[in-house]
DNA sequence: TGCCAAGTGGACGCAATCGTCCGATTCGAC
DNA sequence: GTCGAATCGGACGATTGCGTCCACTTGGCA
């Protein structure tokens, strides 16, 4: 995983052709944050101070982009993943992963659209680490399941459950942390085993990757309209 | 505002008029739920075998179509709110309504869209019944704290936040009934005051009115490009 | 049955966005 | 300093959706 171009001595690419590659990512995460992920190719571009090709060339389609766009923050997730599997108290880490990644969902706009998006991207790569987080995540609510802490009818897919949902309120409500917060204190609370004082329905029994997103995904704004 | 027209005897409008009124309200709610709320209005007008001058003769703005497809749907809501105020439990009242409007969100895909757009709308109609909504449902939430039931610190404004993480996931997941089932479960369980064992984080104090839903409103569709 | 306004439908002009093509420019090795 | 190649950026054609205009049809009262 070493040779991916060695043509320009170090590094593989051109040191221009580098630079603007980055400012296109810094551009891409603003237009984002503003207009939502479906904002023109073309303000990304003009705001990154490149042309459209250029844009085009670094990232095939929009799905490229966005994905470049928030690597940071995916690799930020699968590290809290990992951090929580080594944490001493499960429950203690299980807590800290759904507060950590809930968070980064609200402070960059745009990343809760491309987080869910993500799931269930064919790329080799992504399969690999999503599988891989999934099987992380069973290993981590099996263990603060047994230590008593988080109710023994939780099961894993309830994390998508709760991603999405939390995805929907930063999504309505950018920069809201309040209602973030709130929203994850109570359903936190409820996986606490001595909250479980009723049972459950069935769990939605998702599977990360087969989430329907890609489908036909969140439906629009709810409208804009009244331009007249 | 008696004379809009009074050609026609009864009625007003004409009898074609109301059947085509009613046909575009069934296409809209179809292509709705297929394309989301932001299908084209020509896709509306095909679907109800009218031109696109008459959609828009009978709803001149997107808006209006979206009111006028979910009208019914609004009329249930405010509905199990009354019955919620009528019913003996205040809990039960509270637990039902949760989960009317819930259900409500997710069988009518397209629905939850309209129904947080709704909120902040400028229509005087509209505003009285949201105020009254709103007044209403803090009355409830008074009842079902001082039956012991309901925890103290629960906020009438977190319904807001319920609802948007409800509808974001409804979203996601259209006519997905074990994950909604499972979100509205966990969440009523950590509403009731057997269940607070944790104070909470402030509430997000949101006002119906004021969510800023129509700035710039749920960003689109994670992506769809890759058309190539 | 005949009249006329309300109602209807499709075509049209406008605007936004997409993704590609091509000439000009810049990089960096020699 | 020079040259070849990679890179750049704007323009372009195509597609899609919006909302209006206008000629035709239809309903219902006289």
């Amino acid at each position: 995983m070493v040779e991916s171009s060695r043509i320009t001595a170090r590094g593989g690419t051109r040191a221009d052709a580098r630079r603007n590659r980055e400012r296109v990512l810094v551009a891409a995460r603003a237009v984002f944050a503003e207009r939502g992920i479906d904002a023109p190719m073309a303000t990304v571009a003009r705001r990154a101070g490149v042309g459209v090709a250029t844009l085009y060339r670094h990232f095939p389609t929009r799905d490229a982009l966005v994905r470049g766009a928030y690597a940071q923050q995916m690799r930020t997730c699968t590290r809290a993943l990992t951090d929580a599997l080594a944490a001493p108290d499960p429950w203690q880490g299980f807590r800290h992963l759904v507060e950590t990644v809930c968070a980064l969902q609200l402070e960059e706009r745009g990343f809760p659209a491309a987080f869910v998006a993500a799931f269930p991207d064919r790329t080799a790569e992504y399969t690999r680490a999503r599988d891989r987080a999934e099987r992380d995540f069973a290993t981590l609510v099996r263990r603060a399941q047994e230590s008593g802490a988080l109710r023994t009818d939780f099961h894993p897919s309830d994390i998508a459950v709760v991603l999405l949902a939390h995805c929907g309120l930063a999504t309505a409500l950018p920069g809201d942390g309040a209602a973030s917060r709130r929203l994850v204190a109570y359903l936190l609370q409820s996986f606490r085993a001595d909250a479980a004082n009723e049972p459950l329905p069935a769990p939605a029994a998702l599977s990360l990757r087969s989430l329907p997103i890609t489908a036909d995904g969140p439906q629009g704004r709810p409208s804009r309209s009244s331009r007249h």
